[in-house]
RNA sequence: CGGGGCGUAGCGUAGCCUGGUAUCGCGCCUGCUUUGGGAGCAGGAGGCCGUCGGUUCAAAUCCGGCCGCCCCGACCA
């Protein structure tokens, strides 16, 4: 079978499909708009998992877990909430099958009284739950994550990037000021930006979201945006200020030092296997997957080239003894002596699954004492000394690592553009995409006029925005900010 | 839900217009030779041509219904 995938020009989303699914990442599954998550892609959401798991605990929050099944009734008790996400639930009425003449049916005589919804996010649950936790101001903070599934009954999906039931972390914390709780919400989006940049080599813009793109229950949205190859932006993570809004629909209180009962006040935010989406189009090219060693299941994999038994002998002492100085560097390893197939394939195949780094150990190293080190990023090769590998190696991942974000930052500031009139404003979305700055009236009927016409969003408001007069680029009204314009996944 | 495309071996496909024993490549099995960029040769296995119905002596091919998937758009992380 050839592996070869279509290049990016020529079809940016059948090469991120082809790659996926030729990579090994996902398959399509029995089920509409739902992917099966296939050992190398999970080996990835792990080690994003790990990351971020460790990050929160080293904040104070620990992991819980609430249930699958929301009743009805707890969705319905926050406004916004409801409407927000009353479209795309899942909605289970009943609880048993029976056999008929046309085969397995559903059992109308076992109705559930009250149907029960499948999360699409578990604000709700949550906070009914809160409600008997908390009593006293020594309750708070409560900092509580969950890993989960979710079900979101999206129209159109896509591997990863928008699936009906997808994987996420949940966080929900409950706080006894507003002040603390808004700490709370920066708090995460650091942590999520620090994920991003360092680990994913990833660079994002923090910001706030605009009414119009706020989570359904927030005061206010943070947002990390990513900008992806083609020029479209992707929502990487939220952080979400929620004030008072569920502790008032759950009646959520507490007692204060001075004895007076206060509403709490909330966070949630939450990052799901989107984010292997974002690395897949944040660095993959034409031969395949680019993964940056942090989140790579193999940092290095090492390829012994031999001609028979013997010979592959005396190279795998060579290659145990590589391999054990490497693992003794907490690197990641795999060996691939595996005799089905050719040194050429194997190249082919770790390259488009984006090992960082490829050993090659043949007879000529032998005899020379050198192996031959591929770098999968710059696709370049050289010979290096058999001493002193382990540190060369160490160190080369880490350049790949620095060299992965160099090159999306270089990419995005050359796609982001300053623009102060429509005509180019639209020229400039049509032609390139990309980050778009422009100044913007404030008004939600302005930002859903250009949403119309152009298909771009506002991603964001940047944090610390540069303050500067202007005119609205749409309705000329003044503005004293730049927000980001883009199309976005 | 609208528009487009597709359903033939595990995967990718030809054949369909113009009906008559189902094509090729990859993969798989056996053997030998190979192994530093997706190895070569020889032999072999594998198909209710998505599904239901119609037309016909005869249907992968023509006609109709249904089902499924992918892509583009509206909705959204």
């Amino acid at each position: 079978m050839s592996k070869a995938i279509v290049s990016r020009e020529q079809d940016y989303s059948q090469w991120y499909n082809e790659l996926v699914i030729k990579a090994g990442l996902a398959d399509y599954s029995a089920v509409k708009g739902c992917m099966v998550i296939k050992p190398y892609g999970f080996a990835i959401w792990e080690r994003m998992q790990r990351a971020l798991d460790d990050m929160f605990k080293n904040t104070g929050h620990s992991n819980a877990y609430f249930p699958l099944f929301i009743p009805k009734s707890f969705f319905s008790k926050e406004a916004a909430h409801v409407e927000g996400f009353a479209k795309e639930c899942a909605v289970v009425t009943h609880y048993r099958l029976k056999n008929s003449p046309e085969g397995i049916v559903v059992d109308e005589t076992a109705k559930l009284e009250e149907e029960l919804i499948i999360r699409p996010t578990s604000e709700t649950i949550i906070w009914n739950t809160y409600r008997g936790w908390i009593q006293s101001y020594r309750d708070l903070p409560l900092l509580i994550n969950q890993w989960a599934n979710v079900v979101r009954w999206e129209m159109r999906t896509r591997l990863f990037l928008r699936t009906t039931e997808f994987l996420w972390q949940e966080g929900h914390t409950a706080h006894a000021t507003s002040q603390e709780a808004v700490e709370e919400t920066l708090r995460i989006l650091d942590i999520y930006t620090e994920f991003a940049e360092k680990w994913m080599s990833m660079p994002v813009v923090k910001g706030v979201k605009t009414a119009n793109e706020r989570f359904a229950g927030a005061v206010d949205t943070y947002c990390i945006e990513a900008l992806m190859q083609d020029g479209k932006a992707l929502q990487a993570g939220t952080s979400h200020f929620l004030g008072q809004n569920f502790a008032k629909a759950f009646d959520v209180k507490f007692l204060n030092k001075e004895g007076k009962s206060e509403l709490v006040w909330a966070t949630s935010w939450g990052v799901s296997t989107r984010l292997v989406g974002a690395l897949i189009m944040t660095h993959s090219d034409d031969d395949g997957l680019v993964l940056p060693p942090m989140l790579a299941p193999h940092e290095v994999i090492i390829v012994p080239i031999y001609r028979d038994e013997e010979q592959l002998k005396k190279i795998m002492e060579v290659v145990s003894q590589i391999n054990s100085e490497l693992t003794k560097q907490g690197i990641r390893v795999k060996i691939d002596a595996d005799d089905k197939h050719s040194p050429g394939w194997k190249f082919a195949e770790y390259e488009l699954k984006g090992v960082p780094v490829r050993l090659a150990i043949g007879p000529k190293d032998l005899e020379k004492g050198t192996v031959e080190v591929y770098r999968r990023d710059l696709k370049q090769k050289q010979f290096v000394p058999q001493d002193g590998i382990a540190p060369h190696v160490k160190n080369l991942l880490s350049q790949i690592q620095q060299s992965l974000y160099n090159k999306a930052l270089a990419f995005r500031e050359q796609s982001t553009v300053k623009v102060d009139d429509y005509t180019t404003f639209k020229e400039v979305l049509d032609k390139k995409g990309g980050f778009v700055l422009a100044h913007w009236d404030g008004t939600t009927e302005t930002e859903e006029k250009i949403k119309e016409e152009t298909k771009a969003t506002i991603r964001c408001i940047p944090m610390d925005n540069q303050q500067e007069e202007g005119n609205c680029i749409y309705s000329g009204k003044p503005s004293k900010q730049r927000v980001i314009f883009a199309k976005a996944y």
